[in-house]
DNA sequence: TTCCACATGTAACTAGTTACATGATTGA
DNA sequence: TCAATCATGTAACTAGTTACATGTGGAA
């Protein structure tokens, strides 16, 4: 029996998904693309692998469930595979957020730059969110009559409220440079 | 002399770093651990490997400069570098974003949970900001005297201002699932 | 003399990305 | 008959993390 580790991020996107309902690693590429990798981004090449080893582990059973000639191999959770995603789906602490942005890391390195090139880049990062928000909106829409789909749509109005934010705080904070030609705005504190 | 090829993402920070003033490896180490690591996450271990390669494809130039017998090694950028860095700063498209927030994920698995559970993972994910929010407030605010360093408070205030955006997002969307048991709230669309 | 900050590195590993290959089915 | 979608996979690579090893200098 192949030793325990702890699941890598792939893992627990492939068992989760796994979870909701049964599923082939087609479709598990497809709703990355819809909706995850906005929060959990994965490549589609990692996901067939992943099942292999995850049912080695006996995490999950696979079945062949071809159509006609055309290969297709379902899977779904064994009793240790249910419970080692409900361990993580409970696990108490905050979970992990890993945030890479980089034109934020040209704005923190852009030091000496003047007011407007300042702006400019506080636009593109506006224009960032914009298209994400557009993006979210379209694409992750879950059905709206879906069953306990509650969750889905929080976590895509989260995700359309922030970059709302983000743009709104990023137009005003590029509009406060262009007219002052300064920053932070003179404020209360 | 190396086959040039596209900056990795250490490499892209250290050359900025290098960039904004002469440093060393332990130093870089520090800007990451203080400001970057929220934006723009590097291991310690991977900079000085970094910064040899940086050096082997003639971006920067180290010179040994100990405090008695202790060594230390400081770079600078060669032209070649400082025109690399340019080229990275002035580039016009919108840069990449990557994200991955556990929480996040388990509320989009968590399917079927009851509205109590929903709003428990909400008011973690609040938790997580507000934590976030303090650590920059605390770790990242830069010198209020220090020239020319507009760039780096536009880079804390946003931080700063997306994750209050979040907390209170979370925390509405939680209250309203607590007294409503329902989401979304009816709304004017 | 003890602790902490300074300072540099490497080895081993794991994960993740990219690019490709292969072929079936469906609908226009 | 053509294009798009369904469906599964692998090989090669790169990057990144973790954990360790090693030692100096300065302050209490």
């Amino acid at each position: 029996m192949p030793e325990r580790r702890p699941l890598n991020n792939t893992a627990i996107l492939v068992l989760g998904m796994v979870g909701a309902e049964r599923r082939n690693g087609y479709e598990i590429g497809r709703s990355v693309e819809r909706s995850t990798r906005y929060f959990w981004p994965a490549s589609v090449g990692g996901i067939y692998p992943e099942l292999r080893r995850l049912e080695d582990a006996r995490l999950v059973e696979g079945r062949d469930d071809p159509t006609g000639d055309r290969a297709r191999r379902n899977y779904e959770l064994t009793a240790l595979g249910r419970a080692a995603l409900q361990d993580w789906l409970l696990d108490e602490t905050v979970g992990r957020v890993d945030f890479r942005h980089e034109d934020l890391l040209r704005l923190f390195l852009a030091t000496g730059h003047d007011a407007d090139a300042l702006a400019e880049l506080l636009d593109r990062i506006a224009d960032g969110h914009d298209t994400r928000r557009r993006d979210l909106e379209t694409n992750s829409r879950p059905a709206a009559d879906a069953d306990g789909a509650m969750n889905r749509t929080l976590v895509l109005d989260y995700g359309v409220a922030l970059n709302q934010a983000g743009a709104t705080w990023c137009r005003s904070a590029a509009s406060q440079l262009r007219h002052q030609r300064t920053y932070p705005p003179p404020g209360p504190s």
